[in-house]
RNA sequence: GGCGGCGUGGCCGAGUGGUUUAGGCAAGGGCCUGCAAAGCCCUGUACAGCGGUUCGAUUCCGCUCGCCGCCUCCA
């Protein structure tokens, strides 16, 4: 079975054959660093990491090359109003990109490229067009003439014609048609400029992916992809540059995200309803907003609202819940987790407890990464698991047996998700002891059966955070809630 | 105006030409508990509307209504 994905260009699912057997090369658009990401942003590059960890999971050697886009009008902006020179505007958002990143549980790319570091090889590519007649020069700038290119539009469905009777482009004086974008710009007063055969300037917005996904996966690459919204223009151009400079196919899938929903309107810069990664994080805490942005599927949009991380956070609560009682009532039989999971396609499939779980988990996640089914195979897991702990708890050997296999396979998959479902971090050694320790009072007191004073201090805890539970094997806690 | 997508029970969200339920959250009932919590069991009879195809459609086709995306910087 081959794993399926569907593929903008096509507009159909299809089966995912790499150009080399064995090894995906992917190709994301990463932030232009100008400003916080938004949550939009973020759960695409949190998807296009759950896509690279699942083909490594599934065996692929997986190349993944992401772009920072540290030139561009945003940029110089920015620089402007913080008074400060644009690289540091560069290197402070670049820096708070990566730790926004990192709280979602995304691990860097195989290659960061920056379009700073590329400047020359654009210039060489848009002196290539020049000559292939694909591009002219107007004054300072240099234009892609989109008519020259065979196939303009075959990415977004859509044709010139349909472009040149829509009212909303403008023509910019020395353009030929009015699609024709920007490979060069040249300088203005006080702006950052690289020296250019058409004269001081800096590169126009696409060049660069073009630029650097080739030249570090070459041609015909497997995955490129990013938000819906960046199929027209940014990636149509893209792939006008890079088939019209090289010849051949440019990229073998296109996989765009869909995009989150905001009150009935995507989230986006332009319309000023953007909300900040680093604030749901700071809310919700990075592992609660991992499983909202995978819990609905690559393409689809994601609702943003309370109820929906509310929703999040709870199921996430559920899976800790499990991971918790089961390793108690396994005690030192429990197993570990492994540092790296590997389900080949080329394996047979898993045998023994728990496999029809994996089964399920392989082929909703292999069906264009259908990950709303995965998660519903986790949870009936999840569901099997819970009601063999009383059994396991009193020591019963089936059970226990069956409880570690399903544990097992449980940890397996949250791992490819990677969710930890560590507990909170007020789990401190201090407050461990004070919280133990009140429970012990709490105990003397539930013997004696001065359950009034043994209630006041569980109610006294709830109030706190800390969640009570009593099980055969004694009183139990954890920090709750979302850490307010 | 052009192109594309969607409309599933209180909310989120999968899926399918017919019999057995996606799943989560929330709600109600029960078991367990000193009482709770957690967990388990049960319950809700949902597929925008109108036609058509069919023995049979939520699933296919058409139309209508509503919503969303792209066409301009945007993940």
């Amino acid at each position: 079975m081959a794993i399926r994905v569907y593929e903008s260009r096509r507009r159909d699912v299809v089966e995912l054959e790499p150009r080399d057997e064995g090894r995906i090369s992917m190709y994301a658009c990463g932030p232009t660093v100008y400003n916080l990401i938004h949550v939009g942003n973020a759960r695409t590059i949190v998807w296009y990491d759950q896509v690279r960890r699942y083909l490594e999971y599934r065996g692929y050697d997986v190349t993944y090359v992401m772009n920072y886009t540290d030139v561009d009008d945003k940029i110089i902006e920015r620089a402007k109003i913080e008074g400060i020179p644009p690289e540091g505007v560069t290197s402070k958002y670049t820096q708070a990109f990566e730790d926004d990143m990192s709280a979602l549980g995304t691990k860097p790319a195989s290659l960061i490229v920056r379009a700073t570091d590329h400047i020359g090889d654009m210039v060489v590519a848009i002196q290539g067009l020049i000559d292939k007649g694909l591009a002219y020069k107007a004054e300072g700038d240099v234009w892609y003439e989109v008519e020259n290119f065979d196939g303009y539009g075959k990415l977004s469905g859509r044709s010139l014609d349909d472009m040149r009777s829509g009212d909303r482009i403008e023509p910019s004086p020395g353009k030929k048609h009015p699609v024709d974008f920007a490979l060069w710009k040249s300088a203005k007063e006080g702006e950052p400029s690289w020296p250019s055969p058409w004269g001081p300037g800096r590169p126009g917005w696409h060049i660069e992916c073009s630029v650097m996904s080739t030249r570090y996966l070459g041609m015909g690459f497997d995955i490129h992809g990013g938000g819906r919204d960046l199929i027209f223009p940014h990636h149509e151009n893209e792939l006008a540059q890079a088939e019209g400079l090289n010849g051949g196919e440019f990229v073998r899938y296109w996989v765009h995200a869909g995009l989150v929903q905001m009150e009935s309107e995507k989230m986006s810069k332009s319309l000023g309803n953007v909300v900040l990664a680093r604030d749901v994080i700071e809310q919700y805490g990075g592992e609660t907003c991992r499983y909202w942005m995978l819990a609905s599927s690559l393409r689809s949009q994601a609702v943003f609202s309370d109820d929906t991380l509310d929703d999040a956070d709870r199921s996430l609560e559920r899976w800790r819940t499990f991971l918790e009682a089961a390793g108690h009532a396994l005690a030192e039989e429990a197993p570990a987790a492994s540092s790296s999971y590997r389900r080949p396609l080329s394996d047979p499939g898993p045998e023994g407890t728990g496999a029809e779980f994996i089964s399920r988990f392989l082929s909703s996640m292999d069906d264009d990464f259908n990950s709303a089914k995965a998660f519903a195979a986790i949870h009936d897991l999840v569901r099997e698991g819970n009601r063999l702990i009383e059994g396991a708890q009193r020591g019963d050997e089936g059970e226990r047996k069956s409880l570690a296999g399903l544990l097992e396979v449980f940890l397996e998959l949250t791992s490819v998700l990677n969710f930890r479902l560590e507990s909170k971090p007020e789990d401190s050694k201090l407050v461990g002891g004070l919280v133990e320790y009140l429970l012990e009072l709490r105990e003397s007191a539930r013997s004696e059966r001065a359950f009034e004073r043994a209630d006041e201090i569980r109610e006294r805890l709830t109030e706190l955070g800390v969640a009570i539970e009593d099980t055969p094997a004694g009183p139990r806690w954890r920090v709750s809630g979302t850490g307010q």
